[in-house]
DNA sequence: AGACGACATAACATGATAGTTATGTCGTTG
DNA sequence: CAACGACATAACTATCATGTTATGTCGTCT
């Protein structure tokens, strides 16, 4: 499913379904920390944080919520194609899709 | 309350909010038609649409619900401050906020 | 293979949204 | 001033969002 999510357009996109996706102070704040992983959260021994994003439990420490909620906020976003998954070595990272955003922004100046 | 939200600009524009009153097809919709009020809505009597905006009840018409859920509506988008209503003669207009939306624009391109 | 760790899913409580009908308020107009 | 029309508010219902705890699943490592 996320395939598809992953080419938005600004003819594709579902901008209600984004929006809402956004209309969240949690994952704003998630967006937010995952332009400069590195600088957000600890070290990681896989996965360069700046290419594949940052691991799962980062996120939902930082956020302060239960796992099962931090993790359904990642999938709202992954879900909306703002956000890519990658999974190695039995860790999940997160990272922004920068393309995805802007096609957003795009097609927000447009309203 | 309005007053306040008529000067939004990108400091105190509560991103959430204003994200939350956008993402509603129905909303999403009242922001359309009100970029043509003229085109959209039957003529009215007094108020020029292009000056004054699309009259409330015309709005509520058109989006097929209640005469209360269209009105909620409307008030949640002049609540963000996305839009902007004037009473006059026992009628009430709307029109776009177009400096708020611009400002919400660049907001988005900033997440 | 078995244990463990990372993450997802299930089940549930609670508050917010969005719709409805009924009723209030209030300025306009005859 | 009385009636009416435009809009707001109240009260209620159904659905969705967000949080919790408990439990599953599945790959990794010893």
């Amino acid at each position: 499913m996320s395939l598809a999510e992953l080419t938005i357009t600004d003819e594709t996109l579902d901008l209600e379904g984004v929006l809402k996706a956004l209309a969240s102070t949690r994952r704003l704040q998630i967006l937010e920390w995952l332009k400069d992983p590195t600088h957000h959260f600890p070290p990681q021994e896989h996965g360069d944080p700046d290419e594949h994003g940052a691991c799962n439990l980062f996120i939902v420490d930082k956020l302060g919520v239960s796992q099962p909620a931090g993790s359904r906020h990642l999938k709202v976003l992954v879900d909306a194609g703002l956000v890519i998954a990658t999974k190695r070595k039995g860790w999940t990272y997160y990272r922004r899709n920068e393309a995805a955003l802007m096609s957003v922004a795009a097609r927000v100046s447009s309203i």
